[in-house]
DNA sequence: CGATGACTTGACTTCGCTCAAAGACAGTGG
DNA sequence: CCACTGTCTTTGAGCGAAGTCAAGTCATCG
């Protein structure tokens, strides 16, 4: 995919290689996520990998299927299930760029992955990833770093979902996708997913989801521009609501 | 610590080495978690662990404290939780025996570990330990298979939080403990930690819990004796409650 | 542009939370 | 060894917020 010689932003340049983007867990100070990976592991990395297209509202795998593949979000957004038996399918994250997914359990996948826009990934065959990891200790240590940052994203969405008001906890969750976009606080936060993903996610109910934005309309807090968009008007009581746990 | 001439059991014997145990993530098959280390691998570890006692409701580390050290579970329970502005104290996990934990992100503790009984554990320098990995790229991919597999429990986590049913939440906690001990389901189940801690574990509030305790006794599905005990009366109703989300 | 599904709104129910108080337990010192 | 005291736990009463059900509105895609 040669790109032209058109102006390209930088994140455009390096969807072309894998990354990652976490935390890292020595580095004191690192408060934001950054990228893991050196040009060299990227290129170790992109060797193994085949890119793929995957249309939204498509399922890249599902639940109890046997797991042979590691995925690397190059561009769009996924949710991650579960579905249970009483029906509920509770979302168990979001996945964006340079995010990390379909790391095994006992040879097979543990949840539903399926893409909320069109995305675009790079597919890693899960014995050639073990073999790139052996080979080179620290590229593991990055991917190390990469899942503990998702253990406690996990710990984060926990905790979120814990709250009682249901307010509290769309502001939370409008905050993650803005801190996702990355750069300065726009204002404006585009949500990619239906209210109904978003209600599972929250473990709420998509009447209380809706509900909840209109109480956030009607405090002047945030305005919503129909489904996909927000723009919050008042940040310091945004920040409380989402902050105030 | 030479054993003496006492008869001793396998756990016994095995917790003078470092062990961490989950399900790996090839090996189809694998329902149950296993022990991942080689006796050279634990050796490996031993050779930079500290053995440390701490004692019951003594507290390992504070969230946002500098982390210098990673921890493997010896012998007792241990919770982490969080501290949040609001009061609240939410419980993230609770360890057992061959349990890894203490893995920082930017160089500090996310989370506050405290014992819940007396405990035994082994201590690591973060930077012995990234060397011994570095070192070892195998044994790195088993602590992989473990975060990994904390991961995973801490998504089951979730999805039992958002749960509505009291009664519900508490059974799969139960099972949840029964599970950890291992081996047959002999129907008795010890509860080490508080009413309090286990409230703060399900989300609910100290009184919901007792409700459920005294609802699933008057059905006829569980029996407490004590605050620490737990019998299965009734094992068909007492899975469907646990598992029936 | 029309139809289908997604979303919102309203009315009612339910279940967990809050507050308050009594009861059980564990650790301490006499 | 036992009584005492503080803490943990249980129980009750009332409230409130989210769930459920039902119906209407909007948007999106063919």
């Amino acid at each position: 995919m040669p790109s032209g010689k058109e102006r390209r932003n930088i994140s455009e340049i390096d969807d072309q290689l894998p990354t990652i983007r976490a935390i890292p867990f020595s580095d004191a100070g690192a408060v934001r996520r950054a990228r893991l990976l050196s040009h060299k592991q990227r290129e170790a990395i992109a060797a193994i990998a085949v890119r793929i297209h995957v249309r939204k509202h498509r399922i890249v795998y599902h639940e109890h299927t046997p797991a042979d593949s590691v995925f690397i979000v190059a561009r769009g957004t996924l949710k991650v299930f579960r579905n249970l038996p009483s029906g509920r399918r509770p979302v168990l994250a979001f996945l964006f760029a340079e995010d990390l997914f379909g790391l095994s359990e006992a040879g097979a996948y543990v949840n539903t992955v399926q893409a909320v826009t069109d995305v675009s990934l790079f597919r890693m065959p899960l014995q050639a990833l073990k073999d790139v990891l052996v080979r080179d200790a620290h590229l593991q240590l990055e991917m190390l770093a990469k899942v503990i940052h998702e253990l406690r994203e996990a710990q984060r969405h926990t905790i979120l979902v814990e709250r009682r008001a249901a307010t509290g906890r769309l502001a939370t969750f409008l905050r993650l996708l803005e801190a996702h976009r990355g750069r300065e606080r726009s204002g404006t936060i585009a949500i990619p997913m239906s209210r109904l993903d978003v209600a599972d996610y929250l473990g709420l109910s998509p009447e209380a989801v809706s509900r909840a934005v209109r109480s956030l309309q009607q405090s002047k807090i945030v305005t919503f521009s129909g489904r996909h968009t927000a723009r919050v008007i008042d940040y310091p009581r945004f920040d409380r609501l989402a902050t105030g746990f």
